[in-house]
DNA sequence: TCTGGGGTCCTCAGACGA
DNA sequence: TCTGTCGTCTGAGGACCC
């Protein structure tokens, strides 16, 4: 059997979006991400990389170590668009293609090889479509699964350098017979699943490489790590991956977070900011036709301790503002007098809302189904004329300004 | 002067009913 | 009626992914 699995990763996305739409920049140092003093890189150009700067560093850190890169603010829904324009490429070779994130996908190319050729021809001609009808590069593993295929592309993809992309493979096939040599020699941070906590129990171990986890044995690896993660990295090690190119996943959990440029003390800013975000956790909802039966609330203090509180409802809801009640009662028994980083609200356990949506007597009265008719009332005067047209008396801050929405800053704060 | 946001999955502990 | 056990559910937290 040939390897089939495509994995395609588009080369430094953001940045190279943004080079599309200002090219001029081109050859320059950029950086795409949060540009506040909290924010963090999300993408960064070939130039920039040669500087230190990678993806998840801070904006602070990227700045230090290259004062004259530009910093750009991204642009979630722009970066979006070209993303649904890329996956429509991948659509025209086989209809199992498995979005991973807005610049990555699995797709399944095992039954198109008649219609479009061998999986390495397939790879050179989607990187084609995408150069000229985008204007971006990607890179393609190939592989007997998705596991391999995803290891596969990082041997693929351009270096960086200080006048840029030095040029890599560009498409990587890992066939059958050559699973474990190209295993072997990897350190086992590369493996799917492994960080940064697990890298350090594998070191105390005396394991750092792929070979050496292979020739560890599968009951003491479960001994070490765990049933799961043991069997898995077992599993992995060998080259074995059974999971399957999934072209519909159903989303499980939705959220909305947001860290503040400076730390929240007041309670009435406490509680209108999680009734904003509880209101874009209902509006996504509704959008999506989903209704959420468990509520989270995130709180991020000062000194960066965490803690999470949830709540599961009698009845699901898409609602902002009965969300928002729920998120606002599990802050109870946190001490937020520190001052509060970071909020977020959330919902888990989802179902689709055309199953029907039932009241309880919570619900009836001023949060029953004339509050829910009003928030879809306002979803549509919001489509029409902006978010900050229209909103909930209790999203307004005590000066009763409505709080800017920062959908689009999703790296961080912009300094604006 | 630092450490994002949106997710998934796993582990563990406690509650609870059979 | 009391106690222990087991399975299941829920909630909190952590690791990891892009």
């Amino acid at each position: 059997m040939t390897s089939h699995i495509l994995h395609v990763d588009m080369d430094a996305f953001f940045v190279s979006a943004e080079l599309v739409r200002r090219p001029e920049l081109r050859g320059q140092p950029v950086v795409v991400g949060g540009t506040g003093g909290r924010g963090v890189v999300a993408a960064a150009s070939y130039e920039a990389r040669s500087f230190g700067i990678f993806s998840a560093m801070s904006t602070y850190q990227a700045r230090r170590l290259c004062p004259r890169a530009i910093f750009l603010q991204g642009d979630h829904s722009y970066y979006a668009s070209v993303s649904s324009k890329v996956m429509e490429i991948f659509e025209r070779y086989t209809p199992l293609v498995e979005p991973i994130s807005l610049d990555e996908a699995f797709l399944d190319v095992g039954g198109s090889m008649r219609l479009h050729g061998l999986p390495f021809e397939i790879a050179q001609s989607i990187r084609r479509d995408i150069n000229h009808e985008q204007g971006l590069s990607c890179s393609v593993g190939i592989a007997p699964n998705k596991f391999l295929a995803k290891l596969a592309t990082e041997e693929a993809k351009p270096s960086p350098g200080p006048k840029g992309p030095i040029p890599g493979l560009g498409v990587k096939i890992v066939e059958e017979h050559e699973i474990q040599e190209f295993l072997d020699p990897l350190p086992v941070r590369s493996l799917w699943g492994v960080g940064p906590v697990t890298v350090s129990r594998l070191d105390q171990m005396g394991v750092t490489t792929v070979f050496q986890l292979r020739s560890f044995p599968r009951d003491s690896l479960i001994q070490a790590l765990g049933k799961t993660l043991g069997a898995h990295l077992h599993r992995l090690a060998h080259g074995v991956d059974e999971r399957n190119v999934e072209a519909h996943q159903a989303a499980k959990s939705l959220s909305h977070e947001e860290t503040f440029s400076e730390d929240l003390y007041s309670e009435q800013r406490i509680t209108t900011e999680i009734f904003r975000m509880a209101d874009a956790v209902g509006k996504r909802l509704r959008g999506l036709g989903f209704l959420g039966t468990t509520v989270s609330l995130k709180v991020r203090l000062k000194d960066f301790s965490t803690f999470t509180r949830s709540i599961t409802l009698l009845n699901p809801t898409d609602s902002g503002r009965v969300i928002g009640k729920n998120a606002l009662s599990l802050i109870e028994g946190i001490d937020l007098s520190s001052g509060v980083r970071l909020l977020g609200v959330g919902v888990q356990n989802l179902t689709e809302s055309d199953l029907g949506l039932q009241l309880s007597f919570d619900d009836i009265g001023k949060d029953g189904p004339e509050w829910r008719d009003a928030e879809e009332a306002i979803d549509k005067i919001q489509e029409r004329f902006g978010s900050q047209s229209i909103g909930a008396a209790s999203t307004l801050t005590e000066k009763g300004v409505r709080p800017k929405e920062k959908g689009s800053q999703q790296w961080g704060p912009s300094n604006d």
